[in-house]
RNA sequence: GUGGUUGUAGCUCAGUUGGUUAGAGCGCUAGAUUGUGGUUCUAGAGGUCGCCGGUUCGAGACCGGUCUUCCACCCCA
């Protein structure tokens, strides 16, 4: 036997039961972007590496697949560059294409690139695959699907109550209790670092103050010295590692942290609007909680940061992330164009579900009947009430060969087909058809139009 | 990108300090059953032990490399 054939790394086939599941998901979502009035775009697979490159900081450069020119792409290299083994100036000279890496990115593109077709505020949802040279994980894969749903535009709030609803809608619908959608704002994030003197230091600031659930207190303190931020403006961050109770608390904590300083206020106003509106109108599973030590995405996002976080007890990464970002556009040169959105990780949201068995029983669409083939005549008559049928929109199949009966009798089990049809002699003499019900093992007698009046029915 | 981990039949896994012909359960194929699946019984097929190299009289087992799996960093959906 030759070698056996395999997938890459970090990528998966899917079975016919396991598109089913994603397409459930998938479903749901659309069905709630519709509803809150988004339009589906799609965009290319793979971009300009410059239109992706230096977008999502030198770890996201790194991550990005690089397509290989066509032809010959290394008669065209620097000497110098390929004899120092310089990788980045030679990539730069043999690849001009890149797959996408996520999809706000390239919608920012299409934004500009289409701003005169545009209505605006424009509100777009996206599902499509996006790929990272990542090393794998569980839930993390090197292809995987993100759903997408953004607004540009408008800096209005309510675009941001609204993601919050959605989320809210999506997953109630999936069944999926439990969730908790975290809320912070970078400019609150700005205004702790101006507060502590730190603000050259933002990045470093929150990237390690992100970390204090998993590294705690003593670690994030560890990591900022580290980082070069001064045990000064460390001591000031000190009721931040303290910071629980409710919404409201934390936000009244916070703004005795943050009252020098303008931008940090401002932050606070932000999402005390978005919350206490959220508190109004209600959530149906979800639960919003303000997180100042949530810093994802700092490249480009301005205002509010989301994510969401799967149930506890399910050990997964984030399952869904957003947030705004003012100028996102800007580096395709449309200045002063807000947007705000969030995504879905289609793969996650599917391992906690499966994890959770919270998979609907009739996710699966199967045949509903099974013809069984006994012969060439057989087979003929068998195939005019299979046409009749599948007029009437019932999903139906013949058996393609003249097996023995135990043999298409086993086929229709395990495909779980749940009825059989078998139609010989002496049902064609009669006009009739003997279906049987695979579950109970009953069978009748009937007529084309008692079949499909039964089939309808079950 | 750094460190670790995993790989034996289609699937889940045994396999002793290195020692004849590598096993089990499930699944698969055939028969008991020529118009009746699931249960049962009987028989059978199926392996370059991830791949390449090394140590050894002898390697599934030990060593090196490589690919893959999963995990911790990093980062992220």
């Amino acid at each position: 036997m030759a070698k056996k054939p395999s997938v890459p790394k970090g990528t998966r086939d899917f079975s016919p039961q396991e598109v089913a599941k994603r397409n459930y998901i998938m479903e749901t979502i659309k069905g709630s972007f519709k509803l809150f009035g988004f339009q589906p775009i799609e965009t290319p697979s793979f971009e300009n590496s410059e239109t992706l490159m230096g977008k999502y900081g030198e770890e996201g450069d790194r991550l990005i697949f690089k397509i290989l020119n066509s032809g010959d792409f290394l008669s065209k290299v620097d000497d110098v560059a390929l004899s120092e083994k310089n990788s980045n100036q030679v990539v730069s000279q043999i690849s001009e294409k890149a797959l996408r890496y996520d999809l706000t990115v390239p919608f920012a593109r299409y934004v500009v690139q289409h701003q005169n077709e545009i209505t605006f505020p424009f509100k777009r949802y996206q599902m499509q695959p996006v790929w990272r040279a990542d090393r794998p994980q569980k839930g993390r894969f090197r292809e995987f699907w993100q759903c997408d749903a953004d607004v540009v535009g408008s800096g209005s709030l309510w675009q941001e109550i609204e993601l919050v609803q959605l989320y809210d809608a999506v997953f109630a619908n999936l069944e999926l209790q439990g969730i908790t959608i975290k809320i912070n704002n970078r400019k609150i994030l700005s205004g702790i670092a101006e507060v502590i003197g730190a603000e050259d230091k933002l990045i470093d600031f929150t990237v390690a103050l992100d970390k204090l659930d998993k590294i705690g207190e003593e670690g994030v303190k560890k990591e900022m010295l580290e980082k070069g931020i001064s045990r000064d403006a460390i001591q000031k961050l000190q009721p931040l590692f303290s910071f629980n109770g409710s919404n409201e608390e934390k936000l009244k904590s916070l703004s005795s942290l943050l009252q020098t300083s303008e931008i940090g206020k401002k932050g606070i106003e932000e999402v005390q609007f978005v919350i206490e509106t959220i508190q109004n109108l209600g959530l149906k599973v979800a639960q919003l909680e303000l997180d100042v030590t949530l810093a994802r995405g700092l490249d480009y996002y301005t205002g509010a940061i989301f994510e969401v976080g799967a149930p506890k007890g399910v050990q997964m990464g984030s399952i869904g992330g957003g947030g705004r970002y003012d100028d996102l556009t800007g580096v395709f040169g449309l200045k002063g164009v807000s947007g705000v959105g969030i995504s879905f990780g289609l793969d996650r949201i599917y391992l906690v579900l499966e994890e959770l068995s919270l998979f609907p029983k009739t996710v699966q669409e199967n045949t509903k009947v099974l013809f069984i083939n006994f012969g060439e005549a057989e087979a003929l008559y068998a195939m005019q009430a299979i046409s009749n049928l599948r007029v009437k929109g019932i999903a139906v199949e013949l058996y393609p060969d003249t097996a023995k009966m135990g043999k298409q009798m086993t086929y229709a089990d395990k495909r779980e087909i749940p009825f059989v049809v078998l139609a010989g002699g002496n049902e064609i003499k009669a006009h009739t058809y003997t279906l049987k019900n695979m579950k109970s093992g009953e069978q009748e007698t009937v007529d084309l139009d008692g079949l499909i009046e039964r089939l309808k029915q079950n």
